[in-house]
DNA sequence: GTCTATAAAGCGATAGAC
DNA sequence: GTCTATCGCTTTATAGAC
């Protein structure tokens, strides 16, 4: 049973989790109505092109979220190395120290990630060049900032990767770090 | 339509790449039988278990071509930095350029990865302890060698997601080359 | 050993009462 | 706006002919 919930807003977060949780195939609609609390008939009114718009609002609040949280502050004039430290926190609050997946990674790897391309490159693509443009501004040449920003971004992936197949969320912990330094050692 | 196959052995490839190019649950056994060219009574007969058991069969075999081509000569006695280049190699050959994704990875975010906890875990920890072995034996302190491992393992995965989502296989070979790197700098 | 036919269950999606 | 009932289809798995 799942709570009540009174807009599409407030379904899309459970939505997040149910994906990110079951799988994007493995979250049936029944699965769905239950950890949300709405019928199937609720969930249709709110996302009249069902699964497949379910899916498609989902990507776009985590895409809002790391805009806000993530992209905008790397995008914002400040000290660099401030900026590094506070995108690790972001990302380590994020993903709950790596007990929690990244569903644009996932839907990347599955063969999901066909029904929603442009969202899932756009999310890392605006990932990438925010945190190219921060080094570049930290006085970083364009195309090792490039290459950095690319780094750090698998660092984070493959990190969520091991150490959910480790089941060892210090794995998680230790990549983020790694990541860290490897950013602050350009400056 | 598929080949045709004469025994179990002979299925196991073509069913690696259909759980690849179409995720463990989209590989139905419709899927399965067009791509093998076996009707659903013959796949039966191979694997009297169903898909569990073929999954299973398709990571039991994976884990057989990396012990033999990848975990096994970095356990022999060797020249390390030749053993490092030999596994970069060996990674860059097995998935494509990137353009192959890691069926193992791919589980370990899914939850697919409930279905085979084991074998996930136990393919990374057995790359792992493989590649920190070899950098102990090349002086590497033992916990600076479990991380180094650690790391590339998380490099490898992680430039095979960021890759497959921005569709750029460039980012994986740049990857394999950082990885690769950094490891012979412990050297 | 391989096939076709079929069973039983679950899927996404829709209709219509309220 | 929310529900229940149901549609049509696909799924995994089995049975039985050959």
């Amino acid at each position: 049973m799942g709570k009540a919930v009174g807009d599409r807003g407030g379904v899309v977060p459970l939505l997040a989790e149910a994906f990110r949780e079951c799988g994007f195939e493995g979250a049936s609609l029944s699965v769905i109505s239950q950890r949300t609390g709405l019928g199937k008939g609720s969930l249709y009114n709110f996302f009249p092109g069902g699964k497949e718009e379910m899916g498609a609002a989902v990507l776009a609040a985590i895409d809002a979220w790391f805009e806000a949280e993530v992209f905008a502050p790397l995008r914002a004039a400040g000290d660099p190395r401030a900026a590094i430290t506070a995108m690790r926190a972001a990302v380590d609050a994020y993903f709950r120290s790596g007990r929690r997946v990244c569903l644009v990674g996932a839907f990347a790897l599955d063969n999901v990630r066909e029904r929603f391309p442009g969202q899932v490159r756009d999310y890392f693509a605006a990932w990438r060049d925010a945190l190219a443009g921060m080094l570049e501004r930290g006085g970083v040449a364009a195309p090792e900032a490039r290459e950095a920003a690319e780094d750090a971004l698998i660092q984070v992936q493959g990190a969520l990767v091991l150490c959910r197949a480790l089941d060892d969320p210090e794995v998680f912990t230790a990549g983020l770090a790694r990541m860290e330094q490897r950013l602050m050692t350009l400056l």
